[in-house]
DNA sequence: GTGGTCTAGACCACT
DNA sequence: GTGGTCTAGACCACC
């Protein structure tokens, strides 16, 4: 359990569609790392102040992409299957970038710049850290 | 007005402060353009569902920031002052690429392989539009 | 009539003293030019919005120091004595310099800062105008 | 709480506008010292006879400049930083003495006879304290 | 108890 | 109609 607040959640989609999401990102992001235990149902649900069902509904969606998988007795797994994650990954990279090439065409910018302060920001953050 | 569905407000912020980053995201977007005249403080009230007061208390802080001018009787307009829009236009595409570098570093992306998706996406979908 | 809005009264002192040192001020300030026509009683209530015997027993205050001079038929007129003039202004002005040493000394300045304060302001203010 | 009496509001500007004159004048003079705690924004309502929102603004206008910070839980104190309040007071004193020149001259009076009537009103008084 | 936020409703000045 | 101000009263988070 890393995040100290409960997320937001967005009224006009499902929730358990955002808990998905929430949980896919934490899996590419490695905070739930490939081949750990994934926290139990009725702890998530506690946790992110929702219905256990309605988590169970994501995480049965995560298995049925194989990104996670569900041993009866022992608790719920994320993959071993690093081509699985690293797809995912790209999935996901895939839909962040668009939603910020869109923002950045909102700001008249071009390519060229935003490659440009991409690549300042990146090294600055580096070597500040 | 340009949205036709009411703005999702994050509980953990204030809600002018917020109303303050859509405004000015509304105007360097250019959707409210500079000299151009904004809404009235109960339009925007009645629009996003909220008290006139807050929406005065977000106006107020444009204000000082001199990104919009109040008339009193008129009502309140977008600078004329282009140099102002631009450089909030800066700060704010700088604090969204900040957020999205971030966001590659943790899909554990660099730098490079970044910058080839964001090209090949904007000219998809600039193909596309 | 000079002033375009109406005065601010402290509820804490009588309404006609108030009004006497208003006009004093109008008159030492030249204003009230000396040997002009004061504005008449019924005028003065209209336009400060108080009762008219209010007024009266201010310019009463003011005719017994002989500032001004009430000529039953014509009016009230300002004196012409300069002399005296020349003496309520000191006593005003005296007024003044005492709250405003007593402010100068609530922030620490001593007299040689303040002067040289006075000094630069009078002469920048001066040239500007 | 140094005065006993409710003080005067000048109906023409807003309150809280006059507060934070009011509240900047308290800590310049040192009756606010630096590093100490400013009394609860409930205390200064009842005091001032304003509503607590009213007070709030003001305070939040001297947090803004920072002259006071505010810290959740354990109330709002002067800043430490002496610079600043330095600062503030020339500022106040400025303004103040720019209000007193117009004065005199209004009353046709010149730097010469002023500088002397200060000089004279400061010993004078300055004993008699 | 502290500061902070939000709402509802009123009033004002200006045109 | 516009923006601006003020009040009254409520709720929250923090400790």
């Amino acid at each position: 359990m890393t995040k100290g607040e409960t997320m937001e959640f967005d009224s006009s989609r499902p929730i358990w569609q955002q808990l998905c999401e929430e949980f896919t990102r934490l899996i590419v992001t490695g905070q739930w790392a490939g081949g750990t235990k994934v926290p139990s149902v009725r702890e998530l649900a506690l946790h992110y102040g929702v219905n256990p069902n309605t988590v169970q509904r994501a995480c049965a969606e995560l298995d049925r992409e194989g990104i996670t998988i569900s041993e009866r007795t022992s608790g719920r797994f994320v993959t071993h299957d690093s081509d699985l994650l690293q797809q995912a990954r790209k999935e996901l990279a895939h839909t962040t970038v668009i939603e910020f090439v869109e923002k950045m065409k909102g700001f008249n910018l071009n390519p060229a710049t935003v490659t440009q302060l991409i690549q300042n920001l990146w090294e600055t953050r580096s070597t500040d850290a």
